[in-house]
RNA sequence: UGCCGGAUAGUGUAAUGGUUAACAUAUCACACUUUGACUGUGAUGUUCUCAGUUCGAGUCUGAGUCCGGUGACCA
């Protein structure tokens, strides 16, 4: 036996590395992360990476995932959005350990700022927001300390006291850290750490009327929720210093913030508020708008979250910035719904192809047979009605086709999928010289599954039976913008939508097995591509939106000479 | 202007001082194919610059260049 274990090593990412350390080092015996969601809108792509990376840390290594929304901000946050947060981590696949609320630690974190006061590192400024600003001073120059830095301990407790009930209108005071007005770090200089808001809250309604900033809010309750590693993004790299600043001062658990670079995709924006804008100004059909990088909008595209962890898996995470190449989300989807999608043949844009030779029987349909999916072994069948007249696509014919024209001609033969081959005859015409119906022969002894013809074709086509066909309605999606990064472009973002990322084609023609489609389920329509249910199917109407196409190597030759 | 990050094929990541810098995707060929899909085979293409340390540098040091973040009673 050799010795030797052959273990595919793949290599750790800088927080798996970290985390590894620490529990080897006996640090801790489990980690805790934390997704922490601010509940004023949906979930995206970026969000997705953070919570495949903090879901998928604890899973890796012994320990578990909070969910905590960071509702510190009673006038932009609403519990609509909590339920659309629970509800896509959920469809991810991730379940979380502990739902909690910044919000149930209000009580604590009072308790935390009355402590810094009595430690003599916090104090009540009277200053507006403007004065404060000022008096910041700026990335050269020192701030100025304010004139109610030096109070009393008794008159800061007292006036904190009164903050809390609500003796002041807003703005009038703030708790402040007694830090280092000269800071190089500017958010070190004597930060915020609570502000008057008479605003009714979500979930404490209006029990309080100061709430705490950030800063003073989220690395406390990482605190208490001894999450081990917080992990967040790079804009809050700043912020470290008094995070840990807050933890030692407060001597409390010292969880340990850590930072990567968020997730940017190629040809779509990713900030909450480029995302409302085009909800608001109606760019798009809402957030679930299939075009949008919202989980909810790629759930409804037809995405799956199978394909989303993979891609997330994939990309894997670092510190530096990046554009992802959302091509690469695209083969992930199709790499997955190529094994789960149920084989469906839909002609777009049909043209008419009469079989010359093939005689009807009166009230019989002669049924043929085809797999639901050829990637899977044991797979189901369904039965496709077979007829004289058929409709093709219309791209799948042409009349003088360059070289390597594998599909219909005048005298070429091609095999119709799950068939027969034929050869095309005749092409007719109407009186604008527009093809009407394309007249074939049907070689009757080359059905697939028992084709003794000994015809070798190079092309095959998708085809349904006119008198059999369905129609449905198609959502042909594609990328929302026509420039790689719309931010960085000149001018507003909005001029960069590309006009035609929604093409809808009112009417197709599906084999009859379509009409049992269901929403879960996810097709194929060959050589076509990924299509799913839309919602806004009816009893009268079918509607799928194009989840992304089958990747297509083929160009047309240049044709010489007509 | 200060402070803090970062720089490896087109894109995203890996290589933890030691062969010819790897993997995925993309692109291009070829093969296979009852989906011009899938699959298979091959090819193209990479360490920001300069100097230094070292037998040996993508990795360490210094300087420079470029990119990003940061100066809300937002998170």
């Amino acid at each position: 036996m050799a010795e030797e274990i052959k273990k595919e090593e793949k290599s750790l990412n800088f927080l798996e590395e970290i985390i590894e350390e620490d529990l080897k080092s006996g640090k801790y015996k489990s980690i805790v992360t934390r997704f922490p969601p601010e509940p004023n809108g949906y979930l995206h792509m970026g969000h997705a990476t953070s919570i495949c990376l903090n879901f998928g840390l604890t899973k890796k290594y012994s320990g578990y995932t909070n969910l905590r929304f960071d509702d510190t901000n009673p006038s932009t946050e609403e519990t609509e959005y909590v339920d659309s947060i629970k509800e896509d981590i959920k469809w991810l696949g991730f379940q979380w350990k502990n739902e909690h609320y910044a919000s149930d630690y209000f009580d604590e974190l009072y308790e935390y700022a009355v402590t810094l006061i009595k430690k003599g590192l916090a104090y009540v400024d009277d200053l507006n927001a403007d004065v404060i600003a000022a008096m910041k001073g700026s990335p050269t120059e020192p701030g100025t300390n304010s004139p109610f830095r030096d109070r009393s301990i008794d008159e800061n407790l007292s006036l904190f006291e009164r903050m809390k009930n609500g003796e002041f209108p807003d703005g009038t005071h703030t708790l402040r850290a007694k830090i280092d007005m000269a800071h190089t770090n500017m958010l070190m200089r004597d930060p915020l750490l609570y502000r008057i808001k008479h605003a009714h809250h979500h979930r404490t309604g209006d029990k309080w009327c100061i709430y705490p900033m950030y800063d003073f809010a989220h690395g406390q309750s990482d605190s208490i929720e001894q999450v081990t590693h917080s992990i967040c993004t790079l804009e809050f790299v700043p912020h470290r210093e008094l995070y840990d600043w807050l933890i030692e001062k407060l001597e409390i658990f010292p969880s340990r913030q850590y930072e990567f670079a968020r997730r940017n995709l190629s040809y779509t924006v990713m900030s909450k508020r480029k995302l409302l804008q085009l909800v608001t100004e109606k760019h798009v059909d809402g957030w679930d708008d299939p075009r949008m990088p919202t989980i909810t909008g790629m759930r409804r595209r037809g995405y799956t979250p199978e394909s989303i962890r993979d891609f997330c898996d994939r990309v894997g995470i670092a510190k530096r910035d990046n554009v992802t190449d959302v091509g690469l989300l695209e083969f992930c989807v199709r790499e997955h719904l190529n094994k789960i999608a149920l084989r469906r043949m839909v002609v777009f844009d049909p043209v008419k192809v009469v079989l010359t030779n093939y005689n009807e029987l009166p009230g019989q349909t002669e049924m043929l047979t085809s797999e639901d999916n050829p990637e899977d072994e044991k797979s189901s069948h369904r039965d496709i009605p077979f007829s004289k007249e058929l409709y093709i696509e219309r791209e799948d014919f042409m009349e003088n086709p360059p070289k390597k024209f594998f599909r219909l001609a005048p005298g070429q033969m091609v095999r119709l999928k799950s068939a027969y081959i034929i050869k095309c005859d005749d092409v007719i015409k109407d009186e604008t010289g527009a093809i009407t119906e394309l007249h074939c022969t049907y070689i009757p002894e080359s059905v697939s599954g028992n084709d003794v013809s000994d015809i070798k074709v190079k092309g095959t086509l998708h085809w349904v039976s006119v008198k059999h066909a369905i129609t449905a309605e198609l959502r042909m999606y594609d990328r929302l913008f026509k420039t790689e990064d719309p931010s960085k472009e000149e001018g507003d973002f909005k001029d960069y939508i590309d006009p035609d990322s929604l093409q809808t084609i009112k009417t197709v023609y599906a084999e009859p097995a379509l009409k049992k489609a269901k929403f879960d389920e996810r097709y194929q329509f060959l050589r076509k591509g990924y299509f799913t249910l839309d919602k806004d199917t009816s009893e009268s109407r079918m509607v799928f939106n194009r989840t992304v196409t089958l990747k297509d190597s083929w160009k047309p030759q240049p044709s010489k000479g007509g």
